[in-house]
DNA sequence: CCGGATAAGTAAGTGCGGTGAACTAACTAA
DNA sequence: TTAGTTAGTTCACCGCACTTACTTATCCGG
C-alpha cells in the first residue's frame, strides 16, 4: 500500500523504475511476510516470495545488519535436513510515533511498536490553540514522545481531524483552524523525520485493516465521536477522493425535514449520530432508548445502503462509544442495508464494531509510517 | 491501470519484479505518453520519462521494428539544433475486438484500433442462447469480427452484463444463465489470444475515464438501460469490489412504498430509472413529463449523494437514451446531490451526460485489452 | 560562407541486481 | 557407514539502464 507520499522521500514508482526501486520492493515483500506470518526461514521466504535463496539471503543479510531483522533459532520439531534458521521482525529495533489530534480538548499520541502494540501515551491539552499555535502544539507533543523512546523512530504518523490531502497538508480543520496548513512538510522539517499525514477517520480504517479482524475484500471504517466521519479501504489502499475528502459523510443528509445542522443545511447524518447527540437522545426523558438507538440505526443504513452496493463492500466496522453503537443501532443499520440492498451486495457484508478501541487512530497512524518506509501493512 | 488479470499471461507484479518487469513498464510508460499526448521525439520522450535518451531509443527502436510505433519526420517549426524525428502510436498497427453482451435480444461488437476509433461493427442475435450456447455465440462473434480486419490482434475485450469476477469469469448473469462461467478462460482458450471480461458498466466507464472527456479524479458512469448499473474508476484504477459486484445499484431501494420490484424488493432503482420505465412514465396520460422526469432524478440524488460523499467523486456520467436522461431527470439529480451533501464534496464535482453514445461499452472493453497488453490507459 | 552553439540520436563501456548451477553444512533413515 | 534431504552460500553470468563520449544536423553571428 502507498497511502501517503512520504515528506522529503524519494516518491514512489509511477514513473520510471529503477533497479534500486525493485530491491526495495522485494525487500518490503519479505518484510510483509514476516509482518503477516510471523518468523520463517529463509528458505521459507524464498519460496514464499519466488525469489531465490540467494537472493533472500542477501537481503535477509542486509535487514540483519540494519537491526530491522533478527535470527531466532531453530524450531522445535525437527525432519530431515539442515535444520532451517527463523528469521522474525524486530519488533522493537524501531518505534513509531502516531498522533490523534481528533479530540476535541487534548491531542494526544503513542510511542507503537513495529507490531502495532503501543508502548506509551501522552497526551497534551489544546486550550484552544489554533492556527500556528496548533501546529506549535502537535511539534511539542511529537518532540516529547520521541523523548519517550531510546530507540531509533521510524517516523510520526498523523492522524488529523479535517480534508488532508495526499501530500499531508491539511485542506480544511475548522476546529484547529487550519487551512492549507502544510503539516507533514512543518513537521519533517523540525523533526528531521520521515512524517505521514492523513485524516483521522483514514487513519482508522488503516489501523483496523492492518490490526484489526478484517478480511481482504474492501472495508469501510465509521467514527462516531463529535463528528461523523469514514474512511475506506478498497483494493488494500486507502481511498483519498479527488481532493482528499472521501469518508466525509457527516453532512449527508438522512432527514430533509430534521434538526438544523451547524452547516447550515437540516436532518445531517451528524444531527442524530454524533455521540453528544445520542447521549442526549437515550437520556431524553419519556425516551425508549433501544428503540430511539434503532431509528437512528434505520437511518444509518439508510445511506450506508448506496454505499454498500456501489463499492461492494466486506466490512463495515463502527468505532465509537460502544454502549451506544453495539445494539440497537448497529442491528438496525444492518438489517436496513439487507432491506435495502441486492442478495449479491449485502451476504459478503459484515458489519461490527470495532476491537481496537480508541487506540485505533493512533495505530493507524503507525500503520501510515509502516507502509510508508517499509512497505509494510 | 491493471484492471483484469490477462488469461494466459504472466500476472502483474504484486510479486517479484524482474528487469523484464522494468523494461515493459518503462515501454508502457512510452506508449502512455505518446496515446495521451500523441506524436513526440525520442528527445521529448526522454524528458517525460526520466529516462535517458538511450534508454528510450533503445525502447523506441524496439517498438519500431515491431510496427506498434512509427517515424513520422520532423516537425514544421526550425529551431536550433538536429531537429527531431517525431514518432507517434501507429493506431492501426493492431486492431483490438470489442464485444457487448449487454443488449438484451443481441450481442454486438466493434473492430476498434489503438486509438478507439470502431473501425467496423458486427452482431449476432441471441434467440434465446442460454449457458453453453450463449457462449458458443459470443466465440461465433468473435471469430467473425476477427476474420473482419487483417491486422493482427492485440486481444479481445468483453463487456458482459452480470457480475464478473477479476480473472473474468461470470459469476451471475441471469439473460444469459451464467453462473461461474469462465468466459475469459474459454474464449482464451478457444481463440488463443488475451481476452479480458469485464461487466459492461465497468467497460463502460473504463471507456470514458480513457477516451470521454473526464478528467483524473474519481470517475462514476451510470448505465441506464433495461437495467440501472454503475461502474467507477477511482484512483485510476477500475473498481471490483469484494466479489466483482460493484456498482450493482439497480436494486437499492429509493422508495419502500414504491412499486414491486422484479427482484422481490419494493422501490428498487430500477423501478423508476429503467429506460422502460422512464418511457412508460413520461408517455402515461395526464402527466407532466419534465416534472416526472425530474421528480426520478431527485430520487437519483438521493441514492447517489451518499456515494458522493463517501467517495468524493469528480465526475458522475449518465450513460443512456439522452432524451430522457439529459434535461430535468439530471438537473434534479444534480441539485438534490448539491442539497444533500457538503460543498467540500460537490464543489469539485460535475455531473453530464455521455458523449460517446452506445459505443462506450465497447471501446471500454477495447480499453480493457490496452490497458492490460500494452499498460496503457 | 564558415566556425560556434545547440540539440538529437548512437556506440561503447560500467554497475547493479537477480539468476542458475554447484557447493558446503547439517541433519535423518536404514 | 552410506544415501537422501533440506538450508544456506559462493560464483559466474545476464539483462537493463546508466554514464561518457561521440556523430549528425541544424541555426546564428560574424
Amino acid at each position: 500500500m502507498t497511502p501517503h507520499t512520504p515528506v522529503g522521500r524519494p516518491l514512489r514508482p509511477q514513473g520510471k523504475l529503477l533497479q534500486e526501486d525493485a530491491r526495495r520492493h522485494h525487500r518490503s515483500l519479505l518484510l510483509q511476510q514476516l509482518f503477516r506470518d510471523g518468523p520463517a526461514s529463509r528458505a521459507d521466504l524464498a519460496r514464499a516470495s519466488a525469489l531465490t535463496r540467494v537472493t533472500v539471503s542477501d537481503l535477509v543479510g542486509e535487514m540483519v545488519a540494519e537491526g530491522l531483522v533478527t535470527e531466532l533459532g531453530a524450531p522445535e520439531g525437527s525432519r530431515v535436513g539442515k535444520p532451517p534458521m527463523l528469521v522474525g521482525l524486530a519488533a522493537d529495533s524501531h518505534h513509531i510515533i502516531g498522533l490523534d489530534l481528533s479530540e476535541t480538548d487534548s491531542m494526544s499520541g503513542a510511542v507503537v511498536n513495529l507490531a502495532g502494540t503501543v508502548l506509551a501515551r501522552h497526551e497534551v491539552h489544546v486550550d484552544g490553540a489554533e492556527g500556528e499555535q496548533a501546529v506549535e502544539l502537535v511539534l511539542r507533543l511529537a518532540t516529547e514522545l520521541i523523548a519517550m523512546t531510546d530507540r531509533p523512530v521510524l517516523g510520526i504518523g498523523v492522524g488529523s481531524p479535517g480534508v488532508v490531502d495526499t501530500a499531508g497538508t491539511v485542506i480544511d480543520a475548522p476546529n484547529l483552524a487550519w487551512t492549507d496548513t502544510p503539516l507533514a512538510a512543518r513537521l519533517a522539517a523540525a523533526l528531521d523525520l520521515p512524517v505521514f499525514v492523513a485524516n483521522d477517520a483514514n487513519t482508522a480504517v488503516l489501523g483496523e485493516h492492518t490490526f484489526g479482524e478484517s478480511g481482504d475484500g474492501g472495508l469501510m471504517v465509521l467514527r462516531v465521536g463529535t463528528g461523523v466521519g469514514a474512511g475506506f479501504v478498497l483494493g488494500g489502499s486507502l481511498l483519498h477522493g479527488h481532493l482528499g475528502a472521501a469518508g466525509e459523510i457527516g453532512h449527508v443528509v438522512v432527514d430533509p425535514d430534521g434538526e438544523r445542522c451547524a452547516c447550515s443545511r437540516t436532518g445531517c447524518l451528524e444531527t442524530v449520530l454524533a455521540a453528544p447527540r445520542l447521549r442526549r437522545t437515550v437520556a431524553a426523558p419519556g425516551v425508549d432508548g433501544p428503540a430511539a438507538l434503532a431509528d437512528v440505526g434505520r437511518q444509518l443504513g439508510e445511506v450506508l445502503a448506496p454505499i454498500v452496493a456501489a463499492l461492494n463492500l466486506h466490512e463495515i466496522v463502527l468505532s465509537g462509544p460502544a454502549e451506544l453503537l453495539d445494539g440497537p443501532l448497529l442491528d438496525a443499520a444492518n438489517r436496513t442495508i439487507r432491506e435495502r440492498t441486492m442478495p449479491i451486495s449485502s451476504t459478503g457484508l459484515a458489519v461490527r464494531t470495532s476491537k481496537l478501541g480508541e487506540d485505533v487512530v493512533v495505530v493507524g497512524a503507525a500503520v501510515l509510517v509502516l507502509a510508508g518506509e517499509l512497505g509494510v501493512s
